[in-house]
DNA sequence: TCTGGGGTCCTAGGACCC
DNA sequence: TCTGGGGTCCTAGGACCC
C-alpha cells in the first residue's frame, strides 16, 4: 500500500481476527500421538499439580480448569484418561509452526500468547468467513493443531466471536462478528465474566450495580464506569461499542522483568537445598537475560511455604547490582545472600523464585567508576556456556545448584520431546 | 499426602521539590 | 517563623491475562 493510501488507512474500519489453538497442549500431546484421537487427554501444570489443558472429551467429564489433579483422580482413573506432565520444550516448538503458518495469511500479526495470534484482515476482499476457515484448515494439515477464528472489529469483540466460533456448531470454528447490526442479540448471551480483561473481581461488582451481560456493558455509562473501573473499564467499553482502543502490537514489547520461580517435588527444610534451588534459578535466568540481551540492575527472591497452611511463611529481599548484569556466576552471588537472610529454620518451604528487574540493553550498561568486574571476560565465559548448552542434552552446571537435586520438580509423565531432542524422535513403524 | 508459572498495566499514596 | 498547595517521581499492591 502505497503513502497516498496512508489516510484512507487510519479512516478504515480495523478487522481483528483472533486464532486461537483448541486446547492447545492437548492438542500438542495429540499431535504427535493419533492414538489419543477421540479419547479425553489432560496436561498437568509443573509438579503434576494442577490440570492445565483438556480436550473436550476431558472438558465433557466435568474436568475443570486449574484444579488440582489430586481432586479429580478419580475421574481420570474411571474414565482412562490420559495424562501428561507438561511437556514446554515440545509446546514452545508447535507454537511456532503454527504462528509460522499463520504468518503467510498476512503480515500483519500480532502473536499474543503461546496459543493466539491477531490477524490484521483490514482491506481483504473477500468474504472474512470463508478465509477464516481456510486458515483452520491450513493450520490443521500444517501442524496437526486445530484452532478456531474469530472475527470483530475490536480485539475484545474478536475474542467474543471466538468463543462462539468455540461453542456453537453452527459456527462450526469460525464466526465474524463485524456486522454491528446484528450484535445485541449476541453480546446479551454473554455474561460479563466471558469478557477478555472483566476478571472475577470486576465481573462481581458489576453484577452488583445490575450490569450482568456484554450487552448491559456496552451500554454502560461511561462516567460511572470511568470512576468505577478507570481507564480498564473506558476502554472495554468502547471495545464492546465497535470502538479499537488495543491496536495491533506487531513488535514484541521490551521486557520489563524476567521470573522465574518452582514449587519444589517436596518440602525443602535446609538452607542448603534452598540455595541450590534458587541457583538454579539464577543460571535459568541469566540464561533468558542473555537471549534478549538484557541485564538486570535489580533481583528480588523469594522464599515461600505452602500457601495452603495456616501461618504461610513468606518473605522475599531485593538487592541492586552495582553494575547491571547479565552474569549467571553474580546473579548466584547475589541470590545466596539474599537466602541467608530468608530462611528460617523449622518451616518447611514450598517454593522460591527470583524476578530480576530493572532491565536494561546490554550495550547501554552505566559503567561504575568503582567497578572492578572484567566483564569484557565474564561476557565471553557465558556465551561459551550458553553455545555449549544450547547443543547438549545434558547442561552445564554451577557447582552451587547441586547434583541430586532432591527438591527437583517432579515430571511424572511427560511425553517425549518429539521435536526438540535427538534421542525422543517419534518412531516410524 | 497431593494445589503451576510468567508476565503486564493501572492506581493510590508517599516522598520530595518548589 | 509559619504556612498552603501543586507537580513529579517512585513503589507496592491489586487485577488481569494466558
Amino acid at each position: 500500500m502505497g503513502g497516498s493510501d496512508r489516510r484512507y488507512t487510519q479512516a478504515m474500519k480495523e478487522i481483528f481476527a483472533l486464532v486461537d489453538c483448541n486446547n492447545f497442549y492437548a492438542s500438542c500431546e495429540r499431535a504427535f500421538n493419533p492414538k489419543l484421537e477421540g479419547r479425553p487427554v489432560v496436561v498437568l501444570s509443573n509438579n503434576d499439580g494442577c490440570i492445565v489443558a483438556r480436550s473436550n472429551e476431558a472438558k465433557a467429564l466435568g474436568i475443570g480448569m486449574g484444579v488440582p489433579a489430586f481432586e479429580v483422580e478419580k475421574i481420570l482413573e474411571e474414565n482412562n484418561v490420559e495424562v501428561f506432565s507438561s511437556n514446554y520444550a515440545l509446546y514452545a516448538d508447535m507454537s511456532a509452526r503454527v504462528m509460522k503458518t499463520l504468518s503467510t495469511f498476512t503480515p500483519d500479526m500480532e502473536v499474543y500468547s503461546i496459543d493466539e495470534a491477531f490477524l490484521n484482515l483490514a482491506g481483504f476482499n473477500c468474504s472474512l468467513t470463508d478465509y477464516g476457515r481456510k486458515i483452520c484448515r491450513t493450520v490443521k494439515r500444517w501442524t496437526g493443531i486445530p484452532v478456531t477464528v474469530g472475527i470483530g472489529p475490536t480485539k475484545t469483540l474478536a475474542k467474543i466471536a471466538n468463543r462462539i466460533a468455540k461453542h456453537s456448531a453452527k459456527a462450526d470454528g469460525v464466526k465474524d462478528l463485524t456486522d454491528i447490526g446484528s450484535l445485541n442479540g449476541i453480546l446479551a448471551a454473554i455474561p460479563v465474566e466471558k469478557i477478555w480483561t472483566v476478571g472475577i473481581k470486576t465481573a462481581i461488582k458489576l453484577k452488583r450495580a445490575g450490569i450482568e451481560t456484554a450487552l448491559n456493558l456496552q451500554r454502560a455509562d461511561i462516567n460511572w464506569i470511568r470512576q468505577k473501573f478507570g481507564v480498564v473499564g473506558v476502554r472495554t467499553v468502547y471495545e464492546l461499542r465497535g470502538m479499537s482502543c488495543y491496536p495491533l502490537e506487531q513488535n514484541p514489547p521490551v521486557k520489563k522483568s524476567i521470573a522465574v520461580s518452582r514449587s519444589f517435588g517436596r518440602p525443602v527444610d535446609s538452607v542448603d537445598e534452598l540455595k541450590e534451588a534458587v541457583a538454579g534459578y539464577c543460571s535459568r535466568a541469566g540464561e533468558k537475560l542473555r537471549q534478549h540481551g538484557l541485564a538486570a540492575a535489580l533481583m528480588t527472591v523469594y522464599v515461600t511455604t505452602s500457601r495452603f497452611i495456616k501461618n504461610r511463611y513468606f518473605n522475599s529481599r531485593t538487592i541492586e547490582f552495582p553494575v547491571a548484569t547479565s552474569d549467571t556466576k553474580e546473579l548466584i552471588g547475589g541470590a545466596l545472600l539474599c537466602i541467608d537472610g530468608l530462611y528460617r529454620r523449622g518451616f518447611l518451604f514450598k517454593k522460591a523464585g527470583i524476578v530480576l528487574s530493572s532491565l536494561v540493553s546490554e550495550n547501554r550498561i552505566q559503567p561504575n567508576l568503582f567497578d572492578s568486574a572484567d566483564r569484557a571476560r565474564s561476557r565471553r565465559l557465558m556465551q561459551a556456556i550458553d553455545a555449549v548448552n544450547s547443543r547438549l542434552n545434558c547442561p552445564l552446571r554451577w557447582a552451587a545448584e547441586g547434583l541430586n537435586r532432591p527438591w527437583k520438580v517432579k515430571f511424572n509423565r511427560r511425553s517425549h520431546r518429539y521435536t526438540t531432542r535427538w534421542d525422543e524422535l517419534p518412531p516410524v513403524a
